[in-house]
DNA sequence: TGAATTCCTACCATTTTGGTAGTATAATAT
DNA sequence: ATATTATACTACCAAAATGGTAGGAATTCA
């Protein structure tokens, strides 16, 4: 049951984003690999996930990097974690249709309630939270 | 964000004990991978770990299996799924000690907050709510 | 033009996952 | 007694996921 490092480094990555709003300059990932101790390489990755949502700015060449694009606050957490985790149904069954049981199937209704539960909760938090 | 096959096979074994408590017969683990449609070997190896904890009496032999030792009303949900998976923390650091960083970490208090609905909502579950 | 930076593709070792196989041991119905 | 049924235990294993690394191409800007 562990969020797996995507979903870390894609959360650390955009609150970096977050806390230099006010400032208005890109910042590399370079900078922010070194200051939260990541591999860049593996940091490269993951904000080529993030990078597919209209999230933020980027600059390459010289004083490049990330920018948010929006105020910290209109970036819900839930939907920074689905983007780079994917789903975080705790069972498959509560997210596709694959299984048609559900409703009949042994604790189905225990899984689907703690799927609302952690929904409810990374959906009820933004960046500026955690600024 | 998953939880594990363990997981899964861990609650459906304890709710079909659960659903024969008042028989007050033993259930075996054919009758509950065939009846689950679940790998018979695994489960075994599922309720192996289970068995390590007072949950539940067991007989060999004919008629033999498994039957649950006191009333579902008393069988937490969150303690079955810890027994079988190990702790649910979504992150390392919001469980053990080896990091220290903690409160001044990004995203700590995020993912502490994470774990405690987590915690909330398998804690006030037990078996008699899915019989 | 050179340095800094992102973008992209490919590779890879290790761990986890979800099993299977086989045998030993115990209980019980008959 | 013993054949049958069941758990207990140990060992093995293939496939997928995880968490990276390597290297170069493209782009930007001082």
């Amino acid at each position: 049951m562990k969020i797996s490092a995507k979903g870390r480094y894609a959360l650390v990555f955009m609150i970096n984003l977050a806390n230099n709003y006010e400032n208005d300059s890109y910042i590399s990932l370079n900078e922010i690999a070194k200051k939260e101790n990541l591999s860049y390489k593996y940091l490269e990755k993951v904000v080529a996930i993030l990078n597919k949502k209209d999230y933020f700015y980027v600059n390459k060449g010289k004083e490049g990097g990330y920018k948010l694009k929006y105020k910290p606050k209109d970036y819900v957490i839930g939907d920074i974690l689905r983007t780079s985790e994917g789903t975080l149904a705790p069972i498959a069954c509560v997210e596709n249709t694959l299984c048609d049981k559900k409703v009949s199937c042994t604790a189905y209704s225990f899984w689907d309630g703690l799927y609302k539960e952690i929904n409810n909760y990374i959906d009820s938090k933004t960046l500026d939270d955690y600024i």
